[in-house]
DNA sequence: TTTTATAGCGAATAAATATTCACTTATTTT
DNA sequence: AAAATAAGTGAATATTTATTCGCTATAAAA
């Protein structure tokens, strides 16, 4: 029987790609660029895929995933709202700010009209849960009463925007400074 | 003497480049497309601009500067510090949701490394006013005793991120929309 | 009204980049 | 240890896309 794919050269793969997306964007990343700094050959990009295409979206779906697991983890279950909400305020913020090229390739793809219908519907799945925490928060009087998805998208922005000013240093965050951006978040919502 | 540059299509290219850029970032910008776009054949961009690169770094300082002047507006200006922001921060949701497109060309470019320094430099100052005023609410004790840029950067995201939604009509703005959006940001931000 | 300089054109060319393919290498099974 | 099969290679090819260039049209000046 033959040679197997390895594991470790898809993952350098999906790294390489997700880094250089962040910097170029889709349509500036380059295969060649993309199999040099994974260690691979180009030609060995068409064995794992059928293309420029196919790679981004499985890296997608792939981060998706995993930037939906920092939010919604069972650890973050605490006994009051405020507290599990802070724990996952946390955890995605500090998410965001360990692995920002994540953050940033999965924001990539709002309007590039590049990853297929299902795919996104696929991802988006994974934060049902979400949904059902912040709405339960509503009838039971923590939050303001509000559509979902314009506070998923305020705090989600708020979140994103400092992480990239700490990123690109324009913001040095000092030693509260994660504690006072939560407040900012958690008076915005509060009742 | 010679026939001079037409105005119009200087235009009509600028704001060719902001749609096509919007929807396949600065590397998927095709000069092709840009002219067929604005109307005018592709040997014509290079009598306007040396090359993509140039086009780039104009349209991107015109459209920081439009963008300061949706924000700080001497009309803005009123009795209170609440009363100014309100204004200041429906004038910027408002161009926001009115044309997206500039908004998310200016993203674009955070870390592409496409923009010159010098032009990143001139487009910033024009948000120094924004700074003093932000600065001085402080000051009088009616917001939050904060890093300004974190301020910025939270108020800014949330604003985009919504817009977004609501552009991809996932959100649906209704009548109340917009000042629950505000009474989200000026709760967090307030003292 | 003639001259002249530059706008404007778009097919041709040059440059960049995705993909293929004939070949080599490694691993598993027999 | 030989055979078989798929991984892995990277130079060659195909494709895409930026830029150039010889030309025409037009507006201002003489």
């Amino acid at each position: 029987m033959p040679k197997l794919k390895d594991q470790n050269k898809v993952e350098a793969i999906h790294k390489a790609t997700i880094e250089l997306v962040t910097k170029t964007g889709f349509s500036g990343l380059k295969m060649a660029e993309v199999a040099k700094k994974s260690g691979v050959a180009t030609g060995t990009l068409y064995v794992y895929y059928k293309g420029k295409e196919e790679l981004i979206n499985d890296v997608y779906v792939i981060t998706k995933k995993e930037i939906a697991g920092a939010i919604i983890n069972p650890e973050y279950l605490k006994e009051t709202f405020y507290e599990t909400f802070k724990a996952m305020w946390y955890g995605y913020f500090g998410f965001c700010l360990k692995q920002p090229e994540k953050m940033l390739f999965v924001e990539q793809f709002i309007y590039s009209g590049y990853i297929s219908e299902t795919n996104i519907e696929t991802a988006d799945a994974y934060f049902e849960s979400l949904n059902q925490f912040l709405l339960e928060g509503q009838k039971q009087g923590n939050i303001k009463e509000m559509d979902v998805e314009i506070l998923k998208a305020h705090l989600q922005g708020s979140i994103h925007e400092i992480v990239k000013m700490i990123v690109k240093g324009h913001i040095e965050l000092r030693k509260d400074g994660m504690h006072t951006c939560f407040t900012l978040a958690w008076n915005s919502i509060k009742k």
